[in-house]
DNA sequence: AGAAATTTGTCCGTATGTATC
DNA sequence: AGATACATACGGACAAATTTC
C-alpha cells in the first residue's frame, strides 16, 4: 500500500466528492455527513486521509464538527429557494473585489463578486463566519 | 520553499519557541499544548519536523505527552486548571474586523479577528475564495 | 442510573517520493 | 552522498464526548 498520489492527492478528491453532495443537496443543510469510519470504506482511505478531507470543508465553511456526534453540513453555496433556510444563516450578495480578491480571480479591483455569507451559532455567540466568493456567472 | 534552515534546523526553532512559551507560562504548567496537526499549520513545518520538536521537550522534561491525550507543558508544579487554547487549521492571519463582523462576533470594530482563507482552484483560474473568520482563541 | 456502542480527537510508528542545502 | 524537510498516506491505539440500550 504505498502512496500514490499521482495527479490530486487522495484528500482533496474526497473532499470535492463531499462539497459536491453537499452543495448539491445529497446531503442536505443540517444534515450529517456519514461517519469517519463509513467514508474510509467508501473511498478506501485511512482515517487521517478522511478528517483531511473534512478538514477542508470545514474551513470552507461547508462543515461543522461536534465531537462524539459527527459532521453537519452546512448551507453555503447556490440555494434555488432563497427564502428557504433550515436554521443555518445564510445570505449572498454581490460585493466589489478587494486587491487580493481580484488578483486571485484575474479581475480587476472593485469589480463585483458574488458572495455568500454563512455564519454559524455556538450558543448564543457567534462561533464562525465564513464569506465565499465566486465570479459572477459569466453571461454573453 | 522547502529547507532554508540557515543556521539553525527547523525542528529546534519550534522546539525554542514552544520551549519559549511554557517557560514564559503562555502555556501553562498542566495545559495541553496544540495538538500536532496544529503545530504543523502553525509553523509550516511537517509532521515528522514537528515531532522532533516534541521529542526534543520532553528529553528536557519541558513536556509529557499522552497517547491519544495530548502533549503536557511541565514545569516545577502541579494541577492547574487545564487551560486549553484552541486550535487552527491552515493558513490563517490577523483581520481587522469590519463593522458586519463586529457586530456579529459582538466585538468593537477593528479588533483582531483570526481569518482562514482557502482558495479553490479550477484548470488555470480561480473557482471560489472562502474566508472563514473566527474570535482569536482566548486562553485564561 | 449505568453500561455499551458510536464517533470524533489525538498520538504513535512507519513508509514512499520529492526537493534543497 | 548525506542531512534536512516537505507532502502524502497507511494502520493502530488510546482518550473523550455523545448516543443508545
Amino acid at each position: 500500500m504505498p502512496t500514490p498520489h499521482y495527479g490530486q492527492p487522495l484528500y482533496r478528491v474526497i473532499a470535492d466528492e463531499l462539497r459536491e453532495r453537499i452543495e448539491s443537496g445529497v446531503i442536505p443543510p443540517g444534515a450529517l455527513l456519514p461517519a469517519e469510519s463509513v467514508l474510509t470504506v467508501e473511498f478506501r482511505a485511512s482515517r487521517g486521509t478522511v478528517r483531511r478531507a473534512i478538514a477542508a470543508l470545514r474551513n470552507e465553511g461547508l462543515a461543522n464538527t461536534e465531537h462524539g456526534r459527527g459532521t453537519y453540513a452546512q448551507a453555503n453555496s447556490y440555494d434555488h429557494d432563497p427564502n428557504r433556510c433550515s436554521g443555518i444563516e445564510t445570505r449572498q450578495r454581490e460585493v466589489a473585489a478587494d486587491a487580493e480578491l481580484a488578483d486571485l480571480f484575474g479581475i480587476e479591483v472593485g469589480a463585483l463578486l458574488i458572495e455568500y455569507e454563512s455564519v454559524t451559532r455556538r450558543g448564543r455567540g457567534v462561533e464562525r463566519v465564513a464569506r465565499v466568493y465566486r465570479l459572477k456567472p459569466t453571461c454573453h
